[in-house]
DNA sequence: GCAAACAAACCTACCGAATGGTATGTTTTT
DNA sequence: AAAAACATACCATTCGGTAGGTTTGTTTGC
């Protein structure tokens, strides 16, 4: 039916796109009830063509979201370049970023996925990995207690704002968000 | 061959039963694969058993979360009777309460359950209405910016709880359990 | 430079296991 | 006798995965 076979061969779009579709199908319908044929569907090519770029569900979801999180990482570190203060300039890019797609409430790629993520072993290893490593590249400026305590509690905002049917407004988030910068610099 | 049939009937503990291994059968293996026959398994009656006392699963997993909640407010109501404290005396109990099934690691019964609980729009609504009448019962002694701050980190100290392998060590736990109490002490 | 051969990128068709749910029977309680 | 508390048997479907085909791209041999 589709005409993925007869035109020219984008591999590396194919996959960008399946990764794409695979991120929002999440977000519509929870990860639990994704569909390989749903993914394939909404990317536009067979659910054989996608079983070619990823041997098994499991695959696509880890590809997923080890593709997230390297785009966390290389947001928090646009962020970091563009901070001036030392002390506690992680924990900022972090709060910044999470923040940034906690605007974006449930349509976030980040909600489905992260969240279904913590019944699964493997993500939780990925997850564990890059944040231990990351703590340990900041340790010198990011390890105060205030600065872990902010970090936890802009994880806590994200995950209300998940729970929460409509998020929060966005006054309220601009609020709690310079409350967290605050504790990240009077130290 | 179970001998359930031919046993005297016990309606409230068999019910009682299927609520409590529903709620580690999600932990185990993720509310998404969660099995009606694997609940009804480890509560040692059949399928249709189960679905005697819940007509759907949905129905089953929505009684369960209802469970946990209402655990969690008796919980909380206990220890805030046991605080002289008047200011934030609703946000040190909800982080006590937090903190004690933070301990428990993944092996809390509410692993699972409230991870999964976000793709569930029901179970959002069910979260969202008890955290808002809650805070408004409290708004006279629970709505410092400091108090909210200091609860956001607690769900995200019990999120970061969850993804890690193996848990944060019970110092860890205690050291930013006392942060959290200072913070919301000192106004 | 140009086929032939090979590999990669898809598609179609199908299978089998798992699972939620139904319909109905049997035993116990009231 | 009626209803509640179970069990047994079965159905319909969904969904992940396999097998093998067809088309397109790339490399190799001459």
């Amino acid at each position: 039916m589709s005409e993925a076979h007869r035109r020219e061969k984008q591999p590396e779009q194919v996959r960008r796109s399946l990764l794409d579709h695979a991120a929002q199908c999440a977000v519509e319908q929870g990860l639990g009830s994704l569909t390989l044929q749903a993914v394939a569907d909404a990317a536009g090519v067979t659910k054989g063509g996608l079983l070619h770029h990823f041997p098994s569900k499991q695959a696509l979801i880890e590809a997923v979201f080890e593709d997230l999180l390297t785009m966390l990482d290389e947001e928090i570190d646009r962020l970091m370049e563009r901070d001036p203060l030392e002390h506690g300039r992680f924990t900022r890019a972090y709060i910044d970023a999470f923040f940034q797609v906690t605007q974006d409430g449930s349509k976030s790629p980040w909600a489905a996925l992260s969240i279904s993520s913590m019944t699964d072993a493997r993500m939780r290893e990925l997850w564990s990995q890059w944040i231990c490593g990351r703590l340990e590249r900041h340790a010198t400026t990011d390890s105060h207690p205030s600065l872990q305590i902010a970090r936890y509690a802009a994880d806590g905002i994200w995950l209300a704002n998940l729970m929460k049917l409509d998020g929060m407004s966005a006054n309220e988030l601009a609020g709690l968000r310079n409350d967290l910068e605050t504790l990240t610099k009077h130290a």
